[in-house]
Parts: C-alpha cells; structure tokens; sequence
DNA sequence: AAAAAAG
C-alpha cells in the first residue's frame, strides 16, 4: 500500500524526440505546395502581382514600404479577405514565378516536415480519448463578449464561413476543432480584414489559433513575395514573441499544426538552449518567427535575422511583454531595429489581463486598433473553484501535504491528477521541491535558474504524469497549456491579482473544471481587497475573514487598486474620460466610471453608435 | 521585491 505515486503512472514517460528522420527527398524541379495543386493559374486566389522592372539586388528584393499602399505595393488583386493588402511583394517576377525564389520553407523547408499530428503529447494515452477531443464548448456559450473600435467586422459562427484556404481547413479537422471558440469568432474576421487588434481573452480559450490562423493564411496568400537573398540573413513575415521560453515553444508546436503542409514554415528561437541549431533550421527558411524576446534581439545583431519583412507582429501575453522588466526590450524590437512601422504591419496583442497603463503604452504599437474583451468561460471563473485558507508561513508545508494527501484521494481510475504548486521565488522553488522529495513527494521543479534543459526536463515530466506535483516560480503562471492539472496552490500568493488570474488559469482549461487553492496569510495583506472583489465576481464563497481584511486595508491605493473587471476580458482604456487623444472614438457620451464587471459593465450603458457584439 | 529574458 506504500506504493508511490510514481509507480502508478509508470511507462507513462515516453520521451519522443521526434526529429532526425530525414526521409525521402523529393525533387522537383518547381514545387507546387498542396494547396495550390490543381488550381488554374490566375485564380484570385494566388493572382500575379504586376512585374517590377527591375530587381537585380539580391540583397533587398521587394518594393520596400515605402510604396504607396499601406503595404507598400500597387498590386490591387482583390480578394475577399482583405484588398489592400495584396500587392505588397512587387519584388515576384509575374506569373506567381517569384516562388522559386521564395527563401521561405517552401522548397528546402517542407521537404522534411514532420507530420505534427503523429507524436501528440507524451500523456495523451493515459487519458480518456473523449477528455481530449478538446474543448468544452457548452461552458462557452452567453459568454459576454465587447468590441470596440470603428468598424469592427462582425464575428463569424463556423469555420465554413472564413476562407482560410483547404491546407488550414484540414489542418482545423486534423486538431479535431469543431467550431471557432468565442475569441476565434471574434477576433478571426478581424484580424482577416487587416485590422490591428488588442484581444483579452483566457488563454486555453483558443487563443493562439485566433492568431495563428489569419498569420497562415495571410502568409499563404502572398505566398509570391519575393524576400531578399543572399548572405545569411533571413526575412520572416511573421513574429510571434512571447514572454517565456516554454510559452514560445508550445505556440511553436501549435502553429506548425496549423501550418501542416501549407508552404508557410514556422521556427522558433529562444536563449538557453544552443544557438547553432536555431540558426541551422532559420537557414531552411523561415515565414513564421516564433521567439523570446532576448534571442531575438541576439539574432538581429547579428544580422541572422531581419525584421524588415514583417507584416505580422503578434504578442502573447502582451501585458506581461510591456511591464516594467521587459517593455524596453520590446520596445527595442519594434520600434528600434528594422521592422516596418506601425501601420504598414499588421500588429495583434493577446492576453488575459489588459491594465490600462499598459494599454496605454500599447497603443503606441497599434493603429487603428479593435479592442476585443471576451468574458471567460463561464463567464468568470466559474469552471474553477476557488479557496483561500489563512496559512502561518510555518504551517504551509504541512498545510500542503494536507492538501497533496488529499488530491491523491481524488483520483480516478488510478489516474493521477497533476497538482501544480506555485511560490514566489526560485529559491523557494528549489527548498519545496527537496522537501517534497525528503517526503516522498514525486514532485520537479521549474523556475528561471535552472537550466533550460532541466525546464524542459521537468515540465515533460510532470505533463506526462511521472511526477504529478511540479513547484514552479512565475515563469510556469502564463499560457502554458498542461491537460489535466487539476488543482493549483499558490503556496505563496503574489502580490499582482493579476497573475494570480494567470496562475489559477493552468487549470480548468478548455471548459474543464479546476480547483485552486491559495494561502494567504499576513504577508499577502495587499492582495486581500483584489482577491476577495475577483473571487466575489467569479461567484465563490468568500471566508468571513478575507473580507474582514479587505475592507481593513480598503484604503490602500495601490497597484492593485485597479477597478474591478480589469481582469476576465477587460476593459478599452479608450473608452475612460481620462484618456483622451483627441480622437473621439466613441462620439461623445463616455462611460467614465471605472466599474464594469461581469455583471454591472457589460451589455449596458454604452453609446449604441458603439459596434458592441454580444453572443 | 521577484520573476523573466542573452551569454
């Protein structure tokens, strides 16, 4: 009976490296990618952009945005999508020719192409089939979803009604999605129609396919841009920049889903890991740049990696990307190095959590932006149950094993359930994770100091089940995308409610339900106010004694002061009286009381000249 | 004050 938890999830670790395998290489002497097979040659689809006379400069082989169009090229071959932006490469020779060129994946890249589809996940296997055909979607429906912003294009209900083109339509079968999520109904036409956009929305809500998609099938559609050649440099069309390794490495793994055989390649960069490998695959093409922030700038120094091509630029977890510890890197990036200007690229920022401060230094890298807020799942945090307990600092650790005795009790069919242990600091990571090992506990650990193999190292194996209990700093609290965590502890709270938000989000993802605990005690005294409003709003029982301390600390005006709702969607700083650039986007009548919340804000009380979708 | 991100 003192059998482990380790044991009961044996052979459950199967490490698939899978890479290497090069296969066959076909030869040909011009390669059609799939989805343009057997498409008459001047099909709207791929129409030619007009032949520019001359291009004998190997280094710079594209008009340049400095052309008239917002995409710097005259070429005006509607599409439905999105007309303006077609002509861009007047570098393609006409006729479509200029794809022989093409230094992106298309000829050396797709070659090798590992179905994506084949290894999925290490821990699929030991789970129910049905829990993972994907998302919940009754626990999306009347989620309350706000736009605003001019013109924004309505909000779609099927895949079918968005030409995403056959390769992404089968790509969105092979994932097994069924229908567009509320952020991919909304956020979808409007990134088709060019528009820049500012999206809160919960991550695990689908999130990164709402910007996936429209980058791909924007990419395949001009799949005739001529990009410079020659020397060692690479022009990708797309960057994906999030705020942590492992984040960049799963939006990674999702796109190249997304992107199975469609031409388009997607690489990702990020430090810790050797660079020369990074720089072999950038070698191979790439049209999708998926990276971290310090890598990146690493790689544009050296002149491996040009942004002068970009037309896409997304941030996950954008809020995090422009707080106080990284917003001069990104700032760097964008506005300091060589991508195009706001305006002539298309620039799209995703997060759970939007502040208005940070809106506000956003909104330097948009034009003309849609602000897009969908309610979570549930419309709060309903899927997730939340506790608080008031923990002495000394009682935490036996408080745990409390609570970790008791998970195991929970599981079913001799299933484990992943229990994730948030602390503050990486030497606390480091001092839980040996406790826990001294006591037997089959638990790893990930923070910023260790290695990034041991990261990686450590979240395989807790994904798979080897060692269901992992201790992590905030670098495991956003968008990481674990199946079946089934209980969070934030051992030590944060002192920012919204990454408490992130963190409790690892689970009840996909409209599964979560439980998350929390221990809160004399040091967490800030956090009362916020803790207790968010868990009020999300429908869960508030102890007595929470609310006791929040209202005692009511005057605090902190950092955490910020107004209610400024968490599950969100709230358009555009929309405040104070902010005010001398554009009226909303003709006149301003709701300039901070409070909208789940029930309060939403739905009501805006000005009806103000494109506001409901579902 | 801490975490993350380049080496």
């Amino acid at each position: 009976m003192r059998t482990s938890w380790a044991d009961s999830v044996a052979n459950s670790a199967s490490e698939n490296a899978a890479s290497g395998s090069s296969g066959p290489r076909p030869t040909r002497a011009t390669y059609i990618p799939p989805h343009l097979r057997n498409r008459p040659p001047s099909s709207d689809f791929l129409a030619p952009p007009p032949a520019a006379p001359s291009l004998g400069n190997d280094r710079v082989g594209y008009g340049g945005p400095a052309g008239g169009s917002r995409w710097g090229g005259g070429g005006g071959s509607a599409s439905k999508l999105d007309s303006g932006r077609l002509g861009y490469g007047s570098g393609g020779r006409g006729g479509g020719g200029g794809w022989n060129n093409r230094i992106g994946g298309l000829e050396r890249g797709r070659e090798r192409e590992v179905n994506p589809f084949d290894n999925d996940g290490d821990a699929e296997p030991a789970f129910d089939v049905q829990e993972n055909t994907g998302i919940n979607f009754d626990a999306y429906e009347d989620i309350p979803v706000e736009t605003s912003g001019k013109n924004v294009p309505p909000p779609v209900n099927t895949f079918a009604e968005i030409d995403l083109g056959e390769a992404v339509n089968q790509n969105i079968r092979r994932c097994k999605y069924v229908k567009p999520t509320p952020v991919q109904r909304n956020a979808i036409p409007i990134l088709l129609a060019g528009r820049d956009l500012m999206a809160c929305a919960q991550t695990g809500s689908g999130k990164t396919a709402a910007f996936c998609f429209p980058i791909i099938a924007g990419i395949m559609r001009e799949q005739y841009v001529q990009r410079p050649h020659g020397g060692r440099t690479v022009y990708p069309l797309a960057l994906i920049l999030s705020p942590t390794r492992e984040l960049s490495c799963q939006i990674h793994d999702e796109a190249k889903k997304f992107a199975y055989q469609t031409g388009v390649k997607v690489v990702v960069v990020y430090g810790g890991a050797p660079i020369n490998q990074q720089l072999r695959e950038l070698e191979r093409g790439v049209d999708v740049l998926v990276a971290t922030p310090g890598r990146l700038v690493d790689l544009v120094e050296r002149a491996r990696v040009s942004l002068q091509m970009i037309r896409y630029l997304a941030l996950d977890e954008a809020d995090r990307m422009l707080d106080m510890g990284f917003e001069p890197q990104i700032r760097k990036i964008v506005e300091q190095m060589d991508m195009p200007p706001c305006g002539r690229r298309q620039t799209m920022l995703f997060s759970a959590t939007f502040p208005k401060e940070i809106q506000r230094l956003a909104s330097d890298f948009l034009s003309n932006y849609i602000f897009l807020a969908v309610g979570r799942v549930g419309s709060s945090t309903d899927l997730i149950v939340q506790r608080v307990e008031y923990v002495h600092e000394t009682d935490k650790r036996s408080h745990l094993m409390d609570l970790l005795h008791a998970q195991r009790e929970t599981e079913v069919n001799g299933k484990h359930s992943l229990t994730l242990v948030f602390v503050e600091t990486k030497k606390g990571a480091d001092s839980l994770e040996h406790w826990l090992y001294v006591n037997k506990f089959p638990a790893t650990s990930i923070h910023g100091d260790r290695s990034q193999q041991e990261r990686e190292m450590a979240l395989r194996s807790f994904k798979s089940g080897k060692t269901p209990i992992l201790v992590a700093t905030d670098v495991a609290a956003r968008g990481l995308d674990i199946p079946h965590v089934a209980h969070v502890v934030n051992f030590d709270l944060p002192n920012d409610i919204d990454d408490y938000v992130h963190r409790i989000g690892r689970t009840g993802r996909a409209g599964k339900t979560g439980l998350a605990t929390a221990f809160f005690n004399e040091n967490n005294l800030s956090l009362a106010r916020p803790l207790a409003d968010l868990m009020q709003e999300s429908n869960q029982e508030v102890p007595a004694w929470l609310t006791r301390y929040a209202s005692r600390v009511s005057f605090s005006g902190g950092k955490n002061r910020r107004s209610v709702g400024a968490r599950f969607g969100g709230r358009d700083m555009r929309r405040d009286g104070s902010f005010n650039r001398g554009t009226d986007y909303y003709g006149g009548g301003n709701n300039s009381s901070g409070g909208y919340g789940v029930s309060a804000g939403y739905g009501g009380g805006y000005n009806p000249a103000v494109a506001s979708a409901w579902d």
